[in-house]
DNA sequence: TCACTTATAATAAGTATTGAAATAAGGGGG
DNA sequence: CCCCCTTATTTCAATACTTATTATAAGTGA
């Protein structure tokens, strides 16, 4: 963000009065004034500008404390709407939202296999977007861009290209714009793990820290990396692949076909099979598995809190080597294996976390869990088109005018 | 850095042009204003300013293809000094270094004991910097101010106060206050590896990037991150902490009392233990003890060949996983150890890099050995009061004005 | 000497911020 | 019911900075 002359200036304090806005649900010129670090002076004409375009408006006002009464001020959610999708591995869940981010309406496209092709997942985004806009046609006047939270790897090269490399779903390389074709919308992508980190940034656990880990634990293992308030991408954008890091020399084979990889050992799959090879069920679908252990631990079974203890430990172990590397304040823990994991092992993992991590960076630290569940990625990803509106990066579509 | 009004502005253009000029040899106005993207205009102004304050001056001109001849720029060296020690568990070294980072002098005090407490190197400090400002005296009136490279964890609390925890010098807690006291310069310290770091981002091997990883290997296993073209610090500046993250499950049990930690592999200590486990030699000397482990492997010695693979491929797996977490476009090999071993196995270490790593983060990484020896974590450290003064955060002493 | 280039400098115009002063909006006491 | 007090916002003058634009400097080649 490059603010050298006085123009860039006022692009960047209006971002940031607009974003203090947006990501509060009521803000104040006065309270604006401060959170930014503005004269109240320059409050009043940035906020008389997003008054002037329809993107914030007044509504009554509070009693002061026996003076002018202060103005309520709130963004007027019909000033723009976002879309988000989360391209899953059963299925592509695609949502609009307005402004204030609250989601305005969603469909899902089931996927007819496990690993359906880009070719059908393409399609798939296609067809959720055109339903939801045919559906909401109130939206179109405003509707600003989409954000995509894809898996595996998405990476932008020094071409500025946007490729994708989902390797968990046997997909070849495909770059972003062949994954759209059809559609109009201005778009973004990210790894769903980072689109989460990112949700969890604007409105969840992670939310007022300057430097938080997200680990999204499930299938695979990925975590969104926060740093001076903003998501680490590294030199092309794939910062924070935290699933393939070794954390053992040998050790089990993973699917990346590397060897002693964390996911290997706390991935969802490892664990079901961790948990099988001791005598545990044994099925098809690794999430009901999944979940079976953690019931069967919570009742008492002793084999699988051993598993659980197992998962635990060589969870915290990871940890620690990220709070070793980024020293954050706190470490929000998520997914749908990471969620129940945390409920019930929240103490022993806090223990082993400051056990295998040095001392000073682990007293520095907070553990929580994720606000949200895994439906938080399209929220995320619809937040990246909302980071570039809010930045002035991304405008209004012509229509509005 | 916080740009929100006008003057703001105005001293980011004057630090990023005072940047520019002070990192390139020879500056002109218009590469100036190519450079930090700035009109002719603004240089100009900036320019006349920086000349009046008798930091930067006209030397001569150089003719331009049919015109007025370009006027070159250069900073004027004696527009400010600053001093930056080196605290090593042999002894400290101070030095002093002009505007151009070009060294005037240094001293070298010699601590007693290899793990002299910080009452010691205090005095170490204090003796070097008043030895220098004796025998310079033309320095005092523009010396600005002082940055320290020590071992172990440097952390800047939320309240502002810095600590040292060096452990691996077996000290306790020691403020940075405590640490200095009777010098009456602004000081600011930082862990060696990453002032290691900020030497090489500014005159060496990580230049002109802007993400990349030095590590740095001696008896300990350090690195600094840069990421966004600035040395990452995390909450409290303790980012970085690589040699303590765990590569192994159990492992040799690592100086910091946990296990598999990376330093207990690749550590000099354990390259050393690791060699003479295996016939190699056994002395006190860590670092004379490994230089032979190098000799012999170049001789062809089978033995130390072996070490030295092992220890290039242990290096691999601990540099990929900061390849996949980070995605930087350069990886930057020093230290005492660093160095040799990169020259011995540089094709070696690449091969396993992206063995080891995520095929796309691996693909965009180049990798090189540090342009500097450790000797460079003084000019990084006193990179440390320059950065504060070309931000206009520190000043000229009263005496200059 | 006269175009013609290119590099800087000077100047004019426009815009942003701030801080002080003015104004708006209520509360409460006499 | 009027006046004074408090606090929130707006208005406005002062200031500072960037960008164009225009002028000047300093050479080249014919």
């Amino acid at each position: 963000m490059r603010t050298s002359t006085v123009s860039d200036l006022r692009q960047n304090n209006r971002a940031a009065v607009l974003r203090s806005i947006v990501s509060a649900v009521e803000a104040t010129r006065s309270g604006i004034a401060a959170q930014c670090d503005l004269s109240s002076g320059s409050v009043t004409n940035i906020v008389t500008d997003l008054i002037a375009e329809g993107l914030v408006r007044e509504f009554g006002s509070k009693p002061s404390s026996g003076g002018r009464p202060i103005a309520r001020l709130s963004v007027v959610p019909e000033g723009a709407y976002f879309v988000g999708a989360d391209v899953g591995e059963l299925g592509v869940t695609v949502e609009v939202f307005d402004l204030t981010m609250t989601r305005v309406d969603r469909v899902f496209r089931k996927l007819r296999t496990r690993s359906s092709g880009p070719r059908r997942v393409k399609a798939a985004v296609a067809d959720g977007v055109a339903a939801l806009r045919k559906a909401n046609p109130h939206i179109e006047r405003a509707l600003v861009g989409m954000g995509l939270g894809l898996p595996g790897i998405v990476d932008t090269g020094t071409d500025g290209v946007t490729r994708v490399y989902a390797q968990s779903l046997g997909w070849p390389m495909v770059t972003l714009d062949d994954l759209l074709a059809g559609t109009d919308l201005p778009t973004f992508a990210d790894n769903g793990a980072k689109t989460l980190a990112t949700a969890e940034l604007w409105y969840g656990s992670a939310q007022g820290a300057e430097h938080s880990i997200v680990a999204l634990l499930g299938r695979g293992i990925g975590v969104g990396v926060i740093s001076g308030g903003r998501v680490l991408r590294g030199a092309s954008s794939s910062a924070g692949e935290w699933g393939h890091t070794k954390v053992s020399f040998g050790g089990p084979t993973c699917s990346c076909g590397g060897r002693g990889c964390l996911e290997a050992y706390i991935g969802g799959v490892a664990v079901a099979q961790r948990w099988s090879a001791v005598g545990g069920r044994d099925g098809d679908d690794v999430e009901a598995t999944v979940s079976e252990l953690f019931a069967r631990a919570a009742d008492g079974d002793d084999t699988a809190n051993r598993v659980v203890d197992e998962t635990t430990e060589i969870l915290g172990l990871g940890l620690a080597n990220l709070v070793n590397l980024f020293n954050p304040e706190r470490i929000v823990v998520g997914g749908w294996l990471g969620l129940p994991l945390i409920d019930m092992r929240r103490r022993e993992l806090d223990v082993e976390i400051r056990r295998q991590a040095l001392s000073r960076p682990a007293e520095q630290v907070a553990l929580s869990s994720c606000r949200f569940g895994t439906d938080a990625v399209a929220l995320g990803a619809a937040l990246l088109p909302l980071e570039h509106f809010i930045a002035g990066t991304l405008e209004l579509p012509e229509s509005a005018a």
